[in-house]
DNA sequence: ATGCTAATCCCTT
DNA sequence: AAGGGATTAGCAT
């Protein structure tokens, strides 16, 4: 003790005899404080003005580290000494560093906590163990591997806590005995040793003990606490902003999960019947009491649906744990999906545990209502064999609102609980609660965001159930190639494929999600609700070269979903509306089914006119309905292409440009519309196929080429042209229809 | 008391 | 000699 503080005392002695020593100016400024002179040259205090330092701080963010020359360049601006820029960029490294240290302390001590937290529960649960089956001494075995793993716990924890208790000396206490090794201080830090023993006690006391049989089955105790393997990394290696991050959203992902398991549980408080009986509508007094209250300023929209569907719990599991598979899953509804971090895998390689971070953009079939962009965690559980649950909650939620002030909308835990049944079937209930700022969207579509229809767990499990169905129905049909369609395998996969490009390429030009570069034109040219949007293609082999303008538009029509759709998809029909035509009927020349209505398929058309000049151009359309929405989607492609396609070549090559129709309810017929709880895959008595006699609103698009010279530019009349095609066909459709 | 910052000291490359 | 880490003095909270 005497000898480190003479030590010191000694130090500082130096240190002041060098100083006074070697600078002048120290003696000199004492000088001028007795004489009351100040001499503008130097200020013994001084920092620099907060002009320099925001400058320096702005350069800083930028290069850390900058050479001779950038220093150089900044002292000139900021009026500063070379030396003085040097050291400030010199000081604020070190000053990084030791906040970089702070912090990672202040994580440790976390971690530690945790640690110790988990510990004592594990020892609390061995001191008084239940053996719930038998009674009899447990199994040699298992013994150990319990005593084994407490004894690894304990070891770590040990470990741990000597680093912190390094980590803390380092920076708290004064180094009074920095020589000595930093354990030797363990015995003044009370608490903290205090825990240590404890745990050891625990630990060698219970050697023999009877086996805690409750305790170690897979959602026990255990899974409660955050415990992830994987996530807590090797101390120190993992930075530690980034660990705070994870750490948080940990968090938010369990209570998301307790949330959703709460909101899909049958008979639960938080929902309320309506009076039908038939749809159910948030309680959300008892979701404020529950969970949050509602924040002002945002809609909201809460639903929840169960459906049956030909998919087993572990393959919807993996496809939902999947960005890309999650995206083709709901190719009308995620306009993009983007992985943006993998928090955890899942655990023995299962999806059990896993934690994504993704971006994603959903979107509704019109150009009046904007894509939701979200930036979420989704986080899959198993909570029993053959039970599983992924939930999705945006990242903002738990954090400050300050911190997002731009928001338009956030999804609040949503998600699904999945439930094998004994054929090959899943139950899947699925919950849906998004926030959303309501002005954004056009007047038009709010009746059928309130009714949930829009952005809904309805929407969800249909497009699941239409997606499976497909599936289901490819799989059977290439065991009993039953069809009469003379295609192979091979091309009916390629067939498909290209159908599946030019659907969602449509809803691309729909929606102007981010998926594909749209240059969007003066929106604002007369108010009239349409979006036209170019993009030059110069070597894309899927679509032609050149310019090409698409345009889109939805209007109200007081016609039932489903006679629209039926209209439209009509091949008989088509000289009504569609200048592909021809003048005359079309004929289909190839029908693939996608699903069990008719419906949902892809086929091939041929305008019938007999025109040798035609003979070039058929036209591929796919259509598909569910209780949602309808689609007719088509668009010309030569001939020789097809072919190509049809027996089984790559359909990468054919270009296309997609023009059709998206029909939804207009949300303001009987309540109980498109809630209706799927009974099976069965079609719904109460005009499942949207028969409920009251209005809708159909999306139209169309992509054209104005110019096939890339270099092109784009003219006004182009854009007048795509907007006259959409409005007459609108109004042939009306004339048709008879509601013009 | 504790924290922050400009400046210095002292060691490594 | 240049640069970086450790340390300190002077002030602010």
């Amino acid at each position: 003790m005497e000898g480190h503080s003479g030590l010191i005392g000694r130090m500082r002695d130096d240190d002041y005899e060098s100083r006074s020593g070697s600078d002048n100016f120290d003696g000199v400024s004492g000088d001028d404080q007795d004489a009351g002179d100040d001499q503008p040259k130097r200020k013994r205090y001084h920092r620099h003005t907060p002009n320099q330092i925001q400058d320096l701080e702005s350069f800083f963010k930028e290069c850390p580290h900058p050479d001779e020359k950038q220093r150089l360049d900044l002292s000139k601006r900021l009026g500063l000494e070379n030396k003085q820029v040097k050291f400030w960029f010199q000081n604020r490294r070190t000053q990084m560093k030791t906040q970089l240290e702070r912090h990672e302390n202040i994580m440790l001590r976390q971690e530690n906590e945790k640690l110790r937290a988990e510990n004592s529960m594990i020892k609390d649960a061995m001191s008084n163990p239940v053996c719930n089956s038998c009674g009899g001494p447990a199994l040699p075995g298992q013994i150990s591997f319990e005593e084994h793993q407490i004894r690894i716990e304990n070891a770590r924890l040990k470990d741990e806590l000597s680093r912190i208790v390094a980590l803390t000396n380092k920076f708290l206490g004064k180094p009074i005995s920095s020589l000595s090794s930093p354990m030797a201080l363990l015995p003044s830090n009370s608490g903290l040793e205090l825990g240590i023993g404890m745990n050891r006690i625990g630990c060698s006391s219970n050697v023999g003990t009877p086996l805690p049989m409750g305790l170690d089955l897979g959602d026990g105790v255990l899974s409660t606490a955050p415990a992830m393997p994987g996530v807590r990394s090797p101390m120190g290696l993992l930075g530690n902003d980034a660990q705070l991050e994870r750490s948080m959203f940990i968090e938010l992902a369990l209570a998301a999960m307790a949330e959703l398991i709460k909101m899909a549980q049958p008979d639960s408080p938080l929902w309320i019947k309506s009076l039908d009986g038939e749809k159910e509508v948030l309680n959300h007094e008892e979701y404020a009491r529950l969970f949050s209250p509602k924040p002002a300023g945002y809609a909201t929209e809460a639903t929840k649906d169960t459906g049956i569907v030909i998919i087993n719990s572990l393959a919807l599991v993996e496809t939902l744990m999947d960005v890309n598979r999650w995206a083709e899953m709901f190719p009308s509804m995620i306009a993009r999906a983007v992985p943006l971090d993998v928090i955890t895998n899942g655990m023995g390689g299962t999806r059990n545990g896993a934690l994504l971070l993704m971006h994603s953009e959903v979107q509704l079939l019109s150009p009046l209502v904007p894509v939701r962009q979200v930036r979420f965690l989704r986080f899959c559980k198993q909570h029993a064999e053959g039970v599983w649950a992924v939930v999705d909650v945006s990242v903002e939620i738990g954090q400050d609102a300050a911190n997002a002030p731009f928001m338009t909308c956030r999804r609040l835990p949503s998600g699904c609980v999945v439930q094998d049944m004994p054929n090959g079937y899943s139950k899947v209930t699925w919950v849906e609660h998004w926030q959303y700022d309501e002005s954004v969207v056009h007047q038009l579509y709010r009746p059928l965001l309130n009714s949930g229809i829009g952005f809904g767990a309805h929407r969800w499990i249909a497009t699941l159930q239409r997606q499976c169905e497909c599936l289901a129905i490819l799989m059977s049909s290439s065991i009993a190639s039953d069809d009469h369609t003379a295609l192979s395998q091979a091309g009916k996969r390629s067939m498909l494929k290209l159908a599946q490009r030019m659907t969602s390429n449509f809803y691309s030009g729909v929606c102007a999600s981010s998926a594909r570069k749209w240059e969007s034109l003066s929106v604002e040219t007369l108010g009239d609700d349409m979006r036209v949007m170019t993009r030059k293609n110069v070597d894309d082999p899927g679509e032609p070269p050149g310019i090409v303008l698409s345009a889109a538009t939805s209007v109200w029509m007081p016609v039932s979903r489903q006679r629209l759709f039926d209209f439209l998809r009509n091949e008989g029909l088509r000289s009504e509306w569609d200048i592909l035509s021809n003048g005359g009927p079309m004929q289909e020349m190839v029908h693939i089914a996608k699903g069990q209505g008719h419906g949902n398929c892809v086929s091939l058309l041929r305008a019938g006119s007999v025109n040798a000049n035609d003979g070039s151009m058929l036209i591929l359309q796919e259509t598909w309905t569910d209780s949602s929405c309808s689609v007719v989607v088509y668009a010309p492609v030569d001939v020789q292409s097809l072919n190509v396609v049809m027996s089984g070549g790559d359909s990468e090559y054919v270009a296309l440009l997609p023009s059709g129709f998206a029909i939804v309810p207009d949300g303001q017929s009987s309540p109980g519309y498109g809630v209706v709880p799927n009974s099976s895959n069965g079609t719904i008595p109460k005009g499942g196929g949207g028969d409920d006699g009251g209005g809708s609103l159909l999306t139209v698009g169309f992509q054209i080429l104005v110019n096939n010279l890339p270099t092109a530019k784009l003219t006004m009349e182009s854009v007048d042209t795509v907007k006259n095609l959409i409005s007459c066909t609108i109004q042939k459709i009306k004339g048709s229809l008879g509601v013009a």
